[in-house]
DNA sequence: GATTTTAACGAAAACGTTTTCGATTTGTGA
DNA sequence: TCACAAATCGAAAACGTTTTCGTTAAAATC
C-alpha cells in the first residue's frame, strides 16, 4: 500500500540508496550489472520518485502556474490547449487558475502560485487590473513570469501578443478599400490595451486615408457574457442614429454575430448595405449566415508560445542567467468572407 | 533573494525551529508572546512555507490532477470553471490535462499525476477509453478517483452525470406530446455511453408512445469539430431520404444549429414543418433564430459537484476511512424555445 | 517546604531524495 | 613489486518542514 521506497530497493539487493539512486539515473560510477539489477527491481516494484522529496532536493515542481480572466471562451481555451500541450511535451504540468477579469482575485492567485513554488507563471491581466505590484513582485523574486495577450507594456517581463493596432488597422483598411465611406466602431470596454488598440487602429486607418473621425459612430461594449446582446443592441442603435454608414469593424467576432443578426432580421443587407469585419476568428464565424469576415487570433500558437518563452527562461534561471524580456508579436492574418462586399475599385485588386 | 526559512527566523528571534513552527500555526505550547514576536517577523520577512518540505512532511499536496477529453468545448470549459472555483474555495489546486479523446494519452497522464502523487484525480474518460486497467490502477492505490460526464460504469468509483436516458426521453415525449408523428434521431459515435443513452432514451420514448421505430431514421455523426457541418450534412440527408419527419431530436446543440442553418436556407420551416430540440444549453442555443429548444446540461454544476465529491473522499482517505463510491446525478431541464411549436393537443396543457 | 501541575520551549527524528566526497577494490604500467 | 589510475561503491549532509517527546522553570497544591 505504501508507496516503495529508494531505501526498500537499497534494502532488497544489499546495496544503498545511493548506488539506487544513482544507478537509475544512469550515473557512470555504477557498473551495469547494478545498473541492471535496480532498474529491473524498480520496475517490478513499480517505484515511483516521490515528487515531494525531488522537488525539496532540486528546488523545482517541474510545474508552472497559468492565470487566465476566463475560461470559458474559445479564445482562451484555445491558449490554455496550447500551454498545456507544450508543457506536457517539456515534462511541465500546468496548474490553471482562473481571476474572473478581478484584480483582487488575480493578487491572490499570484500569492498562491509563488506559496506554491511554481517554476514560472503564465497570465493574461484581468480587465480590472490597473496596479501591477503582485507582477513586479514575481519578478524581483527572481521567478520567470510571461504575460500574454492582455499584457500591460509597463511591467518588465516578457510578453506574446498580437499587434492589435496593426490588425485593427488592416480590418479597417480593407473596408475601405472596398469602398466603405462611413465606418463605424463596435469597441471593446476601455480599459484592457486590446480594445484600446484596435480602437486606435481603427482611428490610423481612417486618417491616413482622409477619412473624418467621428466619435458618435464608435459604440462601446463590454464583451462579457452578453456580447451577443451587446452586438444585437449596438446595431439597432445605429440604425437609429445614422442612415449612412457602410461599414463596420467590431472588437470581436461574438459581437459581430450578434449585430448581423440583428441586421438580418431588419433586413439590412449585409454586404451590400453594410460591411461587417469582426475580430478573433471564432469557429462560428466561418459558419454563420453570411460568413464573417475577420482578423484571425492564433490562440493555440500564442500559448505555444507563451510557453515556449517561459520554459527558455525557466532553464536560463536554473543556470543563474539574467533573462532579456522579450516582446513575442505573432501574425494576424484578415480573413475575407462574405460579410464584406467585393471591392469595386478595380484599381486596388492589381 | 533566497526564500526565508523557519531556522533564520528562528535565529533572528534567537529561539528554536521547533517553536518559531509551532507559533506560526498556533499551537497551545507557545506563549502569546513568542507567537506574536514570531508571526510579526515573518509577515516583516515575508515568510512563505516551503511548499516541496512541507508536501513531504504531511505527505499530500493540496493539489488536484483534472483529465478532459477536450478543453475547447463550451460545456468541459464550464465543467472546468467549476472544479477550478471550487478547488480554490478549499485551498486546493487543480493540475490540467487534455486526453484529446486518446486512450494512450489518458494512460500516460493518469501515470502523470500518480507520479506527481497528487490527492485526487478527476476524469472525464476519452471516447477512445475502452479499457480501464489505468483507472483500476488508481483505485488500487487507495487515490481517490471521480469520473463526471463520460463514465465508465464498470469502474468502481463514485461518478456524476446526468441521466442521458431520462433526459433524451424527456425530450423525445416532448415531441410527441406537440404532435410529432414521425421522429428522427441525429445521435453522437457509437462508443461513448452519453451517445448510447441518449440513443436508448430516444427509442423507449417513441415505443412507450406506440410510435415505430425506424432505424433509417437515426443518423450518426462525430460530434468533433465538424459539429455544424455535420449537422448540416445530415439535415441534407434527412430531407433527400424521407419527406415525412415532423421533428428531430439531436444529440448536441452545435449539431441542431447546423442542422437549423441547413433548413433555414432551403426554405424548411421550424418549426411549423420540423420541429428540433438540441441537448446541451449552449448559449448560442438561446441566441440562434430560432432559438432552440434544448436540454440543458449544467457543466459549472457538475464541476463544482465532483470537486465536492472528491474532496469527501480525500478527507475519508487521510482519515483511512475506507470510501463507499456515490453515483451523483444531476438534475437536467427541457428549456423550451422556438424550434418547436406548440402543442396542438390541449389535453396535454392542463 | 516538598510535591505536583502547568506552561513554555527545544532536541531530534522523520519524510525520500540528490550529490559531494571519501573509501575501497581492481587493474595498469614501470 | 610499487605507484598510480580507474572503477565502483557508500556515508553523510542537505533540502525545510512537522511532530513527538523530554526538559526545565515557574506556579499551584498540600
Amino acid at each position: 500500500m505504501k508507496p516503495i521506497t529508494l531505501k526498500q530497493i537499497a534494502e532488497q539487493l544489499n546495496i544503498s540508496v545511493t548506488t539506487v539512486s544513482k544507478a537509475l539515473k544512469d550515473y557512470p560510477d555504477v557498473s551495469k550489472k547494478t545498473k541492471a539489477m535496480v532498474k529491473e527491481l524498480a520496475k517490478t516494484l513499480n517505484y515511483r520518485p516521490n515528487t515531494f522529496a525531488v522537488n525539496l532536493r532540486t528546488k523545482e515542481s517541474k510545474t508552472i502556474g497559468l492565470i487566465i480572466p476566463v475560461i470559458v471562451h474559445h479564445f482562451f481555451a484555445n491558449v490554455i490547449k496550447g500551454i498545456v500541450a507544450q508543457a506536457e511535451k517539456k515534462g511541465y504540468l500546468v496548474i490553471i487558475l482562473q481571476s474572473n477579469e478581478s484584480y483582487e482575485l488575480e493578487k491572490k492567485q499570484i500569492d498562491l502560485l509563488m506559496s506554491q513554488r511554481v517554476d514560472g507563471i503564465l497570465i493574461s491581466l484581468a480587465n480590472g487590473s490597473a496596479r501591477f505590484d503582485h507582477l513586479n513582485e514575481v519578478i524581483n523574486q527572481g521567478k520567470p513570469l510571461v504575460m500574454f495577450d492582455k499584457i500591460a507594456k509597463i511591467v518588465n517581463c516578457s510578453k506574446v501578443i498580437i499587434d492589435d493596432r496593426k490588425a485593427a488597422y488592416t480590418a479597417t483598411q480593407y473596408l475601405i478599400d472596398i469602398g466603405c465611406k462611413r465606418i463605424a466602431h463596435f469597441r471593446g470596454p476601455l480599459l484592457p490595451q486590446n480594445s484600446i488598440d484596435r480602437f486606435l487602429g481603427y482611428k490610423k486607418a481612417l486618417t491616413d486615408n482622409g477619412l473624418p473621425y467621428d466619435p458618435s459612430l464608435v459604440y462601446i461594449c463590454e464583451c462579457g457574457d452578453m456580447s451577443f446582446e451587446e452586438g444585437k443592441m449596438n446595431a439597432k442603435k445605429l440604425l437609429e442614429d445614422h442612415d449612412d454608414v457602410d461599414g463596420i469593424f467590431i472588437n470581436t467576432d461574438l459581437v459581430a454575430i450578434g449585430a448581423l443578426n440583428e441586421f438580418n432580421n431588419q433586413g439590412i443587407k449585409i454586404p451590400e448595405d453594410i460591411s461587417i469585419v469582426g475580430f478573433s476568428n471564432w469557429f462560428m464565424s466561418s459558419v454563420i449566415s453570411p460568413t464573417l469576415t475577420t482578423i484571425d487570433q492564433p490562440g493555440y500558437l500564442m500559448g505555444k508560445t507563451a510557453f515556449k518563452q517561459l520554459f527558455k527562461e525557466i532553464k536560463a534561471h536554473k543556470k543563474n542567467k539574467s533573462i532579456i524580456p522579450k516582446i513575442i508579436t505573432l501574425e494576424t492574418v484578415l480573413v475575407k468572407r462574405e460579410s464584406t462586399k467585393k471591392s469595386t475599385n478595380t484599381i486596388l485588386e492589381i
